[in-house]
DNA sequence: GTTCCTGCAAAGGTTTTGCACCATA
DNA sequence: TATGGTGCAAAACCTTTGCAGGAAC
């Protein structure tokens, strides 16, 4: 189909520092570096990180470095687990996972609710207003995450109804 | 298990107004008011809204109320469909359905990462920010959502790791 | 009476798990 | 070499769909 992995225009190219970290944290956490896990982390820092784990599989058997379903889920789930990941629902039905970045900044997602076209945002007065409105939750809060629905403009212009 | 349905406090108890406007909607789309899809509309509007497929039809059979999951799926469909539900999507890996009132007004979640317990909040401030940044998108936002994500305050207390 | 709704069962898609084999440290 | 990682296949989930019978209008 043609409607695959239609990701915003890449803002980060790679990430080597979180190449990097990935690899230090995994070690010291006393993790080994398998051949499936270093392609999959390997992958990940080549892209923006906002990938479901089929894309991933794909976009590495399309390097001829095939990993198995199960294993990029694993790999994905340590990663999560030891902060070097985060877990994104856009209400596909799958979910997505993207880079925490060292620097800790991050962006929100624009979902065109039509093709599913996502774009990727930041915006400083609504991380302000976030902060501001953590601090009086009654939870300890360590993520947030804005998803926007809409309809892009190429959907608009034309005018298919929904 | 016991960690089913850890909603928070209820702040509507119930939506009177919502159940008229399903109803009306309904009829007025064509759509007609079936066995199934009147309890699923009566179930809803006595709860926050903020359930999954599944629970729903546990509260009906538990009312001696039994409709087949996939009338509920379908009911949970048309009246998504209609504008009267939204989905919601807190990471869980399945799909959460919440009213939306009349007024307009919404609310957006705080999920517990280690118990999933869910709070649900308002700020205008958020709301401001998320209207001006709308403004400037590329796209034509008709809706939007916003997760925080932490730890509540039994679970810190608890000290369990993750 | 016609059309739509419903339930059952089967299929579809994503993610997880068991197990034997292989690679890393 | 010992432990942990990997692949395959099967299972577990959530959700959708086909179809025959029943209910609403």
């Amino acid at each position: 189909m043609s409607e695959v992995d239609q990701r915003a225009p890449r803002r980060r190219e790679a990430d080597p520092g979180w190449l990097q970290a990935a690899y230090l944290t995994l070690s010291e956490a006393g993790y080994r570096a398998g051949g499936a896990r270093s392609a999959v982390i390997d992958e990940l820092a080549a892209q923006d990180g906002c990938v479901t784990a089929e894309e991933l599989a794909g976009r590495l058997m399309a390097k001829d470095r095939r990993v198995s379903t199960a294993s990029v889920y694993r790999a994905l789930a340590v990663l999560t687990e030891l902060g070097l990941l985060h877990k994104v629902s856009l209400g596909e039905g799958r979910t997505r996972f993207e880079l925490v970045s060292a620097g800790g900044e991050h962006h929100h997602h624009l979902v065109c609710d039509r093709c599913g076209r996502t774009v990727t945002f930041e915006d400083d007065d609504l991380e302000g207003a976030i902060r501001k409105l953590s601090e009086r939750m009654p939870y300890e809060i360590d993520a947030h995450e804005v998803t926007l629905h809409g309809t892009c403009s190429a959907c608009s212009a034309g005018g298919v109804s929904a």
